[in-house]
RNA sequence: GGCGCGGUAGCCAAGUGGUAAGGCGAAGGUCUGCAAAACCUUUAUCGGCGGUUCGAUUCCGCCCCGCGCCUCCA
């Protein structure tokens, strides 16, 4: 197996991939803030850390994989108290879609899913390691972090300080800050404001802090690698940085890995923007769940994906293609034995697979592997060479690449039915299937072409594809 | 302006100092009663200009273009 290398943001570089205590991974990730739906831009980078977590599963590692979901800021507040309700009731509706969605795009549940505002006490006692060592000043009741004080600042974004005056871009009027660039480790509640009575005084947290936090409640005070979008960089990455590097002295996270962004005709999909699309509005227009997958997950996580709809079939087609092969070895019939040339080709596939994700996660390297082998398996077929045992190892190893692209196994309609799509229009049963198919083949027999071309048509009609093999049997789908 | 990502066929996208993976699409074939699937063939000289080199898409320099971050943001 090749050596895994991943590009570190802090070392602007590719480095051998090594965690702190052997097969053991410690990850952290930035969830979603539960304000609203998340669009497929966030899926992009949500996507992008589950390849990352599966392949490293596949490659033997114990993950402790920790995903936070930011359930407070200003937003939230703001939103909650305009409908009436608790921050909690308002955000558990957008938390439910989160995860319903990640469902939808087979994104794995990490070890803990967890919530900032089931950690505030653990925010105070981080907050308090910080006064001690005078990180922090407080201003009208809120808590500042005093970037001066802390001269490691920039390290990650390669950010610099000098030059940046108060006043012209930042928004400082609100708070009286010691300087610009400090942020808030605790901000002083608002008349009207949710807020928390604690031993460091009524309020709530500022942003970055719950990182930092529940990182290391979790995953101890230096972990393997934290991931998040590339928008994260700075501040809010730089920050954390900041925040827990201080409080303990030992590096934060040792690799960090940001996602490029998903753009949308040229321009970052954001909701500020308004040119976003979330899963609902993919799935009312037709597209399914493992199309979208694919899409996200074949441009590699570090270049900048730009979205359209011919994107989406594309992605489409590609899977059906692999779906077509996984069909056509479970419901071919071989003769017993093996052809040793395939053998040696599927472990050279195995081999380049891994060698493809092994280089930062290169996608596309890893697909390109799959579907050379896809492309000498049909031929095979085609001329009769292929055996059974063949199938075993071919089969073997498209549950490999399933186990990181997750796109092969068919289950759309399954999930598209899950969130609400498409129970009206089920389609025709197997057996009404089947019953069909019997009719054309006896029309067939009886060279009725006019009453099995009808037929067939009938069931294109209703959304299944028919196949007539050369042997005479006939596979179908559901398109 | 600073920092970062990128500019490869109609579209998506790998990649290497010695004349460019893979996918989608398109065209033409094979197979087929038809169709689908599958297979075969065709479909690029790598943003521009210089330089280094026997030879550069790949190295160096300059330039042009797109996007992101520098403010909430995946």
């Amino acid at each position: 197996m090749a050596e895994i290398q991943l590009h570190n943001t802090l070392s602007g570089n590719l480095e051998p991939f090594v965690p702190q205590k052997p097969g053991e991974v410690r990850m952290y990730t930035c969830g979603p803030t539960v304000y609203d739906y998340a669009h497929i831009g966030n899926y992009r980078t949500f996507v992008f850390q589950d390849i990352l977590r599966r392949f490293l599963k596949l490659r033997g590692f114990q993950l402790q994989h920790v995903m936070n979901l930011t359930d407070v800021d200003d937003r939230i507040i703001a939103n909650a108290a305009a409908a009436g309700k608790n921050i909690r009731d308002y955000t558990e509706k957008f938390a439910q879609a989160f995860f319903d969605d990640c469902k939808t795009l087979s994104i794995e549940a990490p070890e803990h899913w967890i919530r900032a505002t089931d950690h505030i006490d653990d925010m105070v006692q981080l907050i308090e390691r910080l006064q001690k060592k005078t990180f922090t000043y407080a201003s009208e009741g809120s808590i500042y972090y005093r970037i001066a004080k802390f001269p490691n600042y920039g390290k990650l974004s390669k950010i610099d300080l000098t030059g940046i005056q108060a006043g012209a871009r930042v928004d400082n009027d609100r708070y009286e800050k010691e300087s610009a660039r400090d942020f808030a480790l605790w901000k002083a509640p608002k008349p009207g404001d949710h807020f928390w009575e604690t031993a460091i005084g009524p309020g709530r947290p500022g942003w970055h802090i719950e990182c930092s936090a529940m990182a290391m409640k979790y995953l101890g005070e230096t972990l393997d690698i934290h991931t998040g979008g590339i928008d994260l960089a700075f501040p809010h990455h730089e920050n954390e940085i900041a925040q827990s590097e201080a409080a303990t002295g030992k590096p934060f996270a040792r690799y960090w890995l940001h996602a490029e962004h998903l753009l949308f005709e040229g321009e970052k999909m954001s909701k500020s923007l308004g040119n976003f699309f979330t899963l609902r509005d993919l799935f009312a227009k037709g597209y399914k769940p493992a199309a979208l997958r694919f899409a996200l997950a074949s441009v590699p996580y570090r270049k900048q994906l730009n979205f359209t709809f011919d994107g989406l079939t594309q992605a489409t087609n590609s899977v059906e293609r692999l779906r077509n092969l996984a069909d056509r070895l479970q419901q071919g019939n071989f003769p017993a034995g093996k052809q040793s040339g395939m053998i040696e080709r599927i472990s050279k596939a195995h081999e380049e697979f891994d060698t493809g994700l092994s280089d930062d996660l290169n996608t596309a390297r890893a697909l390109a592997a799959v579907f050379d082998l896809a492309r000498d398996a049909n031929t095979a077929m085609d001329k009769g060479e292929f055996r059974q045992g063949d199938v075993d190892a071919t089969q073997q190893f498209l549950v490999t690449f399933d186990k990181v692209f997750a796109v092969i196994e068919d289950n759309d309609a399954q999930k598209l039915r899950a969130l609400g799509y498409g129970s009206a229009d089920a389609g025709p049963s197997d057996a009404e299937i089947e019953k069909l198919i019997a009719e054309r083949i006896a029309a067939k027999k009886k060279r009725d072409f006019p009453t099995a071309d009808s037929i067939r048509k009938e069931l294109a009609d209703r959304g299944i594809i028919l196949e007539d093999a050369k042997d005479g049997s006939v596979r179908w789908k559901r398109k």
